[in-house]
DNA sequence: AGTTGATTCAATCATTCGATCAAAATAAGC
DNA sequence: GCTTATTTTGATCGAATGATTGAATCAACT
């Protein structure tokens, strides 16, 4: 049964780390939220930080499968333009929208969390995770948005990604999540085209 | 000396809170970092929690202050473009980069903190703060953008405006104004064209 | 059955935190 | 100068935290 603990806990922690109290949850109460021991969690994780990484690669792998393939897409799609890079950055993190009941936006707040606290270990830990996905993305950009040169480019896109990570983590994403699908749509429908204007913004 | 300790405790407050330390700092810090007792802190703001929203306010200041007389003569000056809104939303913010040598980041990561952590009282206290400011807000968004029916103008603005707030306080900013006073300009005139471009996107 | 290694538990340690209080120091009023 | 109010200090409380320990439990294999 030691996979299903390591799972409770993966899933508890990241069901409380989503909540916004400061400092993140006590390892008591994600033992509590897990129904296990609290020494369960250094037995399997080593530490406090080493569950909180744990945690959120685990979130973060179904963005990064979803975001591969879009851009081996774009990559052999020729020139993209401020759609599709605003499709981009919108689609796979709104991935955890479509996600089953358990928590949809438990992820979502965790990753709000892990950008707020700058843990050391973390960037490079990301750095690493994220590197094959960030080769594919430069050939990508190389020939996206030929109107612009290469530096004001890639600032732009940088923008475009850290915009839509904020507003699909942030509070008015949360709202419209909750109300009805329909709203959801056209939320995400609204931030694509807010994106894809920004990009295709004339120098 | 009752004034001048209070202004010593909340600079040395506003330094260590704009640290991405993870639940914010100890009040012995911050009593350490001021130079005086702990227990001033408490008899001067009361509670952390006082602390931190007196913080807060004082850091807002600057930027209300700047907010303000802009909207005031964006409702004078009629209809309002994308480039006006996108610089209403980037340029308060960025009052900042241009104070003097004192902590000048301070402040932005203090609001970035503020943001992050969903304190209950604290939407309230800012709602009755910026309620002036919200109501001439109106009227220059009900004349701005005439290519836009109301919902999504109001919808784009709040990107815009978080996109800035987000984009202002994160880590590229506090990298491009820690280079030298000509990247931060590009930055910054880089971020407005983005947003003006995405207030301007067709619908 | 018996041994071994992995897993879980209850109990506890040392530390740190925010808060409180009585008393000392300082300033203000008369 | 005496009294009163304000400000500051040092000491300490109770609660909560992350971590550790050693014994107990369980599964697997011989």
């Amino acid at each position: 049964m030691a996979a299903d603990t390591r799972d409770r806990i993966l899933a508890a922690a990241a069901r409380l780390y989503a909540e916004p109290t400061a400092g993140g949850p006590a390892l008591r109460a994600i033992a509590r939220e897990a129904g296990v021991n609290s020494a369960l969690i250094h037995y399997h994780f080593g530490s406090r930080d080493g569950l909180f990484e744990s945690v959120l690669l685990h979130a973060l792998e179904p963005l990064q499968a979803r975001r591969g393939p879009m851009i081996e897409a774009l990559r052999m799609g020729g020139s993209a333009d401020g759609l599709d890079l605003a499709r981009l950055c919108v689609e796979p993190v709104a991935v955890f929208y479509a996600e089953p009941a358990p928590a949809p936006e438990a992820e979502l707040r965790l990753l709000a969390r892990a950008l707020s606290e700058h843990r050391p270990r973390l960037d490079a830990l990301a750095a690493q995770h994220f590197a094959p996905m960030l080769f594919g993305l430069r050939d990508v950009l190389a020939t996206a948005l030929p109107g612009l040169s290469a530096e004001p480019k890639q600032r732009r896109f940088r923008f475009a990604a850290d915009t839509a990570l904020a507003l699909l983590v942030g509070d008015d994403a949360a709202a419209a999540r909750s109300a009805d699908e329909a709203a959801t749509k056209a939320y995400l429908h609204d931030l694509t085209t807010f994106l894809a204007g920004a990009l295709d913004a004339p120098a």
